[in-house]
RNA sequence: GCGGGGAUAGCCCAGCCCGGUAAGGCGCUGGAUUGCUAAUCCAGUGUUCGCGAGAACUCAGGGGUUCAAAUCCCCUUCCCCGCGCCA
């Protein structure tokens, strides 16, 4: 969420941003409306502190006069009608202070400066193309023909027992799936990231530190009867491990590598990708993860981007970059990089890699701090960003490598963690 | 799941029995002193409100008793030890 300082000094700022994200000047006029709430709130704040410190005074004569033994029903009368009144005020206090925190978590990000404007996906900005696109002599499948072709997997057996959105992988997709992890894995740790595996649930208070309002509706499946949430990528379990923590400057910047399943309910998903293993209600990742001080969370976000593309040209697979602007980019996020990755068969970039800066916005939710050497204290900046998102990245591999004979070549990067295995054949 | 012990500031820890408004240490910051460093000494070091003087809040979270709660009572969460169950 963003800082209440701002709204009281310039909730113009603001304004402009989300006219900027697309929202109408009717949505816009919440933001007055957290003014007002907390300006109710400061007051009737200073209102209570007046009585409290009526009441402390008493509660100190009170001591006083008892040791030295004089009367004090008088006072203790009086201290009744006193804090009744406290009571009361208290509640309405309280009640204005979380009507300003509601609204306030649903007002979304100050986006940076280079977010370029747009009014959705169709206008976010190609920067950079790598790779050559391969020309092929043979009609392209598609990976779920490929897949089922070779009998890798299956979509109809998980149809049956999970319903769509789910697969069951065989033999080389499933060594496939973990070199790619190990592949990713080995990466960043040799570029001093911290493999983490996580929680894969998360309490509500843990999960609304880190996501939209929304994404409780469209995107994570609850336990039932429990304060739990699947994770929707490691990022959340990373993100909020540091919750009410005040770190040292010199232990900044933190990178962290997480590996973990991803559980997405994908409401609203619909269309050309209801079968085959690109959008799914569950898939295994590799993330980045940093918390920076507010200096360098900049460079942080190219640097993880640089990480993914690494990632991507030892794969041998083309894609380019996109700058995700302003009607595109999520609540969370200040500015969002995607790796779309060239898939031949589709004709078309499609999204692998998603690279944010969420500046302080998750920190300040979940109270995550650190001390600067002056002893000023600030909050931290989260950055998060794909490695390998694996099923997708199986989606790339299956279109770009594939043969005439229907078998797919491993990409060499990964044959060492296959057993040297170079094709992928019928099982 | 059962029994026992815990949760106090960035970290460690006292106070709880016996209610009177968070002590001390470490770390960090500033200052003093000193060829330099170290050591030593002094001061500062939770959150919020207020232009300010100042004030309120803060002892895992919530409720209660009381003039007054870190302290007494109840509920919840989490951690540790033992038992049980278990990949």
């Amino acid at each position: 969420m963003l800082d209440i300082r701002l709204f009281r000094e310039s909730p113009d700022t603001i304004k402009a941003n989300l006219k900027k994200r697309g929202w109408t000047e009717e949505e816009i006029g919440i933001v007055d409306t957290v003014v007002e709430s907390d300006l109710n709130w400061r007051k009737s704040r200073q209102e209570v502190d007046a009585l409290k410190h009526k009441r402390n005074v008493v509660t100190e004569e009170i001591s006083e006069l008892k040791k030295a033994g004089k009367d004090i029903s008088d006072k203790i009368k009086a201290m009744g009608t006193l804090n009744e009144e406290i009571k009361k005020l208290d509640e309405s206090t309280k009640s204005f202070l979380e009507k300003r925190d509601e609204l306030l978590l649903r007002i979304p990000n100050l986006m940076h400066e280079s977010v370029p404007m747009g009014k959705d996906e169709s206008e976010n900005v190609p920067l950079r193309y790598w790779g050559e696109q391969s020309e092929y002599e043979f009609e392209l499948k598609s990976h779920q023909d490929i897949i089922e072709g070779l009998n890798q997997g299956d979509f109809e057996l998980s149809g049956k027992t999970s319903g769509a959105g789910f697969y069951f992988l065989y033999e080389d997709l499933v060594m496939l799936d973990l070199a790619l992890s190990r592949f990713a894995i080995d990466n960043l740790r040799s570029s001093g990231f911290k493999l983490i595996e996580p929680p894969f649930m998360l309490r509500k208070k843990a999960m609304q530190g880190v996501v939209d309002l929304a994404d409780f509706e469209n995107m994570l499946y609850k336990i039932e009867n429990e304060d739990l949430y699947l994770i929707a990528t490691s990022e959340h379990s990373m993100c909020a491990m540091l919750m009410d923590k005040v770190l040292r400057e010199k232990d900044l910047p933190i990178r962290l590598c997480g590996v973990s399943p991803c559980f997405r309910k994908e409401v609203g998903a619909h269309g050309i990708d209801t079968k085959g293993i690109f959008r799914t209600h569950q898939f295994n990742k590799v993330e980045q993860f940093v918390f920076s001080t507010p200096d360098h969370s900049w460079d942080e976000h190219e640097l993880l981007i640089k990480n993914a593309e690494t990632l991507f040209q030892k794969l041998e697979i083309p894609y380019r970059i996109v700058n995700i602007c302003t009607g595109d980019l999520g609540g969370t996020a200040a500015k969002k990089y995607d790796l779309d990755a060239w898939m031949p068969r589709q004709k078309e970039f499609r999204e692998v890699v998603s690279c944010s800066n969420c500046t302080d916005y998750q920190a300040r939710k979940l109270n995550i701090r650190y001390d600067k050497p002056d002893g000023q204290r600030e909050y931290v900046h989260t950055i998060n960003s794909t490695a390998i998102a694996n099923s997708r990245a199986i989606v790339a591999i299956l279109e770009n490598y594939q043969q005439d004979d229907g078998t797919v070549m491993v990409p060499k990067v990964l044959r060492p963690y296959m057993d040297g295995l170079e094709v992928i054949g019928k099982r």
